[in-house]
DNA sequence: CGTTAAAATGCATTATACGGCTCTTTTTCA
DNA sequence: TGAAAAAGAGCCGTATAATGCATTTTAACG
């Protein structure tokens, strides 16, 4: 899963589940603008961060071995 | 998962490679302190870090919805 | 339109990840 | 059990992630 792909699939998540960049970021613990330059894909976050986020979410971070392609 | 699954994951992994931690380092541009730092539970590595490591390991970095428990 | 909520952006500060260098501790192996 | 390799840890400068606040832009809606 790419950086962008991962990136992405946290604001997907967050507007499927209806919850504003603010709701999240409170939810979450992790700052508003943080999670604003997430988003925009400004950054480069660090684990805890992603955690946090993912947390409230519903989805947590893994790791797996690569497909062959 | 959870953050130190991360990490023993990592490990776990260069050691199955049978790679040192300065190989590792060095086949992934990451610095060896950090590294080290890392395997020894103290850190909170950005994801372009785990992208790196991860990288090298034949592994990546996802997303998933949590299971439920 | 005009209003309002949500999102994006600029600026500035603080906290901390990154990384090199060196030294110590632990592990490995003949 | 002693030497060498690997891993861990202290010190510390640099880069940048995290964050707040204020402002601007965009989106939604009457």
């Amino acid at each position: 899963m790419h950086f962008n792909e991962i990136i992405h699939t946290i604001k997907e998540r967050r507007e499927m589940m209806q919850v504003t960049q603010e709701t999240l970021a409170e939810l979450s613990g992790v700052g508003l603008r943080t999670l604003k330059q997430l988003e925009s894909g400004k950054g480069n976050p660090t684990l805890q961060t992603l955690h946090k986020l993912t947390d409230v979410l519903g989805m947590e971070v893994c790791l797996q071995v690569k497909k062959i392609q």
